[in-house]
DNA sequence: AATCCGACAAAGG
DNA sequence: CCTTTGTCGGATT
């Protein structure tokens, strides 16, 4: 059972009387208890309570019953309770019908709520499922805020220089903010003395910074000397610190500031930096620079919470897990240090640094907690130890030299500040410029790059762990020059992949196999026809998945999100012995997670050109590719008639997908050939085609071709017979496929499949449960919405044999949808199955219909969706190897 | 020959 | 502004 099955089922307790004794077998039901282990706990001979009228389920929860108003005494009872202590539950759970108090005994964790607001609850109450609730790391509000000003500073810098915003200046005008950046921020953390920076600036810029420009350079360069070699710049600069590091080197300059921009520098250096995240320090730099650029190169920085949503899972889980188990032996806890020194993180797509700046503070902030029990189990004194993860232990691959760059100073910062709070701990840290050690971090393409030459194969009792978030092109979308970085990876043969895909494989390659990674990616590539050829191929290596997440929106404190839905996949070269998916705040621990990012054995669904069940023939609509010209509005087509009725002959209704969901009405063009020449008698419709001639000569191949026929469709499927139409993306939410019949002159377009002359079953297969749960589970997405296909979801979905009394069935059944529907009149789909008020009448001809169908599948209604899935993924997997023993 | 996709894109509230 | 939800053209198979 997944999460929201767990949601449902609980809600259905909270809705129903409360029975004390009925309740804790409907609670452990609802928590996915099998069947026998519940007969077995009535039974009780695997009930372990030692309360009146309790039940202890071993592991999963211990309930006791409790008097009217007496729950919060009922609840202490259980945690006093001896067998509490053996028996282990995750939860501790009473109720008197009224209020519910729970507890979860590992962490004392308790809450009190209304009965009826179980459901509401089920978050707390999923570890009695053997799931754990996951909670994210919020994001820092002060870097949201830094965020802003930095971004009004840039705009007014280019707003008083326009020259800056050119290609040949954004280098500089990046290198001037990441500059000011590291000022502002030096000044406040005590790298620079109090406020020094802008105690000069503002001294010597003159009141509205008419001197901001020189003062600014003057500044720069003076860091970039040692202070017994300044001569050449006003005297003020001379007690400036020598900062180096490659930070100030090379061509200095800046543009000149106005009233505003200076004011906007005031602001941002009144900002307390220290406060600051470093890990999204060089991301900010990326964020306030041209929006266009935020799409290219990969520069959508990864936020906190999703950053340990890959470096969690992937490896400080079980560092944590480790630290607890040797956290009274303090040579336990010496040798988890070791194993700690030894770690090196490694993110071939690493932009700004991120991934790299997170997991070494995560890492240093786990080392200090450790060397303080170290103290504390040793004595005071006992300890003279400094940090033994070294900054060199984090290895990046970026294209863009200036990210690279600015990664180098976010890791430096990074250190800076790990160093800060050890001191404010042991009292002690080492001199912080100029600037010595810097991570490892190349420029170039990580796609044409040795991997093991960037950063070496682990030697033994080394570990290298693969992170990041790399960049997502469709195989539309990218460019050639991406497209070659594909084949010289070999990926020549599955060039319908993302571009993501080349790191998976890559990482699954590197070192032999011998480390773990962990990618952010589109969720594209767990969804529709590239699951098969992407994970067929991956899983050729020895890699599992070990860790994943269900798609999520994507999203960072930037102003602009990319419009897109990503998952987190994290695998190993060994099989897991337990695998976490994660979904929203919850954990499930399953045993194996399949590339649909669903906890079942791996089958992939393959995309097949005809129905693998014998359906019939279901094809795409017509795709007109006319510049819109062929598509008639019904305003257009009255006014067409009126001027010429000769047109009407020639405009038939044309369905997509907010014609059949919406109810909205649109017209097409279509002139059968031999009409031709009286079609273009008509004159506005030969504006119309002549215009569509126009567009497609400027078009794409396949439209050019079809320039001098402007009069057709460039793709037609239409039969001019009465069809079965089903919408190709529709949104998720609602219950049911809104498929339509559609009457012989309607032209289906491409925004809807079509089975012409339909057997009237396939309405009733197609509006099924079933069948909403295939094209959720192996179709194609679009964002969260389900867009429907014809080889991936239709072609390969899974029915029994059916016999002539069940096909009558079935028909019957699909009339009676139909025939509700109907007595809505004149509701649209998107009414009748409205998430919130879709009629109860249509839910029950729904639901008898899906009972129907579900019954021939197995006799009787499944019990929940894992129950369908399973079945369906069992009848695929025969029918494909029955077919494969036929020789074909 | 025709698909299934979009670090989406436009409408709706 | 944020949320919701399905267009449209076309490089790839």
């Amino acid at each position: 059972m997944n999460p929201t099955e767990i949601y449902d089922a609980l809600a259905e307790i909270a809705a129903a009387p409360f029975d004390p004794d009925e309740f804790p077998f409907a609670f452990a039901e609802a928590t996915d208890a099998a069947k026998a282990a519940i007969s077995k706990l009535r039974g009780g001979s695997t009930n372990k309570s030692d309360l009146p009228g309790g039940v202890l389920f071993n592991r999963k929860f211990h309930y006791a019953p409790a008097m009217t108003g007496l729950v919060e005494a009922t609840l202490d009872q259980l945690r006093a309770s001896k067998k509490t202590r053996t028996a282990k539950p995750a939860i501790l759970i009473t109720t008197d019908g009224e209020t519910v108090a729970a507890e979860h005994p590992a962490s004392g964790e308790r809450r009190h709520f209304r009965f009826t607001e179980i459901g509401d609850n089920f978050g707390f109450l999923l570890p009695a499922a053997g799931k754990e609730r996951y909670r994210a790391v919020e994001e820092n509000p002060v870097d949201v805020k830094a965020t802003g000003k930095l971004a009004r500073l840039y705009d007014a810098l280019i707003k008083a220089n326009p020259d800056w915003a050119s290609d040949e200046h954004r280098h500089e005008m990046n290198q001037l903010m990441m500059r000011l950046i590291f000022c502002m921020f030096a000044e406040d953390v005590g790298i620079f003395p109090d406020e020094q920076f802008s105690r000069l600036i503002f001294t010597h810029a003159g009141n509205r910074g008419e001197e901001a420009r020189e003062v600014i350079i003057a500044a720069f360069r003076a860091m970039n000397l040692p202070k017994d070699r300044r001569g050449d710049l006003p005297a003020w600069t001379r007690e400036l610190e020598y900062v180096n590091g490659g930070l100030f080197a090379g061509a200095i300059d800046a543009p000149r500031f106005d009233t505003i921009a200076f004011r906007y520098l005031r602001d941002a250096c009144d900002l307390n930096w220290r406060q600051i995240n470093p890990d999204i320090f060089g991301s900010m730099i990326q964020s306030v620079a041209d929006p266009k650029q935020r799409s290219e190169l990969g520069m959508h920085y990864t936020s906190v919470p999703n950053i340990m949503k890959v470096i969690g899972p992937l490896f400080l889980d079980d560092l944590d897990a480790e630290i607890h188990k040797a956290w009274d032996r303090p040579r336990a806890l010496q040798q988890v240090l070791d194993r700690m020194s030894r770690i090196r993180v490694f993110d071939p797509a690493c932009g700004s640094g991120n991934f790299l700046v997170v997991s070494y503070r995560e890492l240093r902030a786990r080392e200090t907690r450790i060397l303080q029990r170290l103290e504390e189990l040793n004595g005071p004194g006992s300890l003279h130890m400094w940090s033994v993860i070294p900054i060199t232990n984090f290895y990046g691959i970026e294209i863009a030299d200036f990210a690279a760059e600015t990664a180098k100073l976010a890791l430096f910062i990074a250190e800076y500040q790990a160093n800060a709070s050890f001191a404010e701990v042991f009292g002690r840290s080492p001199a912080a410029l100029p600037l010595k050690d810097a991570a490892n971090i190349r420029t170039g393409n990580a796609l044409r790059i040795d991997w093991e030459e960037v950063c070496p194969p682990p030697a033994d009792g080394e570990e290298v762990f693969i992170a990041g978030n790399p960049p997502y092109y469709g195989a539309k979308k990218r460019e050639s020059w991406q497209t070659e970085d594909m084949v010289q990876n070999g990926l020549g043969d599955l060039q319908l992949l993302d571009y993501v895909s080349v790191w998976f494989f890559k990482a699954a390659r590197y070192a032999a196999g011998s480390s773990a990674f962990a990618f952010v990616a589109t969720s594209s590539i767990c969804q529709g026809e590239q699951v098969a050829p992407m994970w067929n191929a991956l899983f050729e290596t020895a890699f599992k998945i070990h860790f994943a997440y269900r798609p999520f929106i994507w999203k960072n404190s930037a102003a602009d999100n990319a419009g897109v839905w990503v998952t987190i996949i994290g695998m190993k070269n060994v099989a897991p012995t337990v695998a976490k998916l994660f979904d929203d705040a919850a954990v499930s621990n399953v045993k194996e997670i399949s590339p649909y990012l669903v906890p079942f054995k791996y089958i992939p669904v393959t995309a097949a050109t005809k129905s693998i069940f014998s359906l019939p023939v279901m094809v795409m609509g017509s795709n007109p590719v006319d510049g819109k010209w062929l598509s008639v509005s019904s305003r257009e087509r009255e006014e067409m008639i009126e001027t010429d009725p000769r047109a009407e002959k020639f405009i038939l209704p044309y369905l997509g997908g907010d014609e059949l969901i919406d109810g909205k009405e649109r017209h097409c063009i279509w002139i059968d050939d031999e009409d031709l020449q009286d079609a273009l008698s008509v004159r506005c419709i030969k504006e119309r085609v002549d215009s569509c001639a126009a567009y497609r000569k400027t078009a794409g191949r396949d439209a050019r071709k079809a320039a001098d026929i402007p009069h057709r469709f460039c793709y037609s499927t239409y039969r001019n017979g009465p069809s079965l139409a089903i919408p190709n993306s529709q949104s998720s939410d609602r219950e049911f496929i809104p498929a339509v019949m559609a009457s012989s002159e309607v032209v289906i377009s491409k925004e809807a499949f079509a089975i012409y002359y339909p057997p009237n079953h396939m309405f009733s297969i197609i509006s099924s449960s079933l069948h909403r749960l295939w094209l959720a589970t192996v179709g194609g997405r679009i964002g969260n919405g389900f867009r429907y296909s014809v080889r991936v979801v239709y072609n390969t979905f899974p029915v029994p044999k059916f016999t002539e009394e069940e096909l009558a069935a079935l028909t019957t059944s699909a009339r009676a949808i139909l025939k509700c529907r109907y007595s809505h009149y004149p509701k649209t789909i998107t009414e009748l199955y409205d998430p919130d008020g879709m009629p109860d009448d249509l839910r029950a001809v729904h639901r008898q219909n899906d009972d129907l169908l579900e019954t021939m599948y197995i006799g009787r209604p499944f019990r929940n969706d894992t129950e369908r899935l399973e079945k369906l993924f069992k009848l695929y997997a025969a029918r494909v190897k029955a077919l494969d023993k036929g020789g074909k």
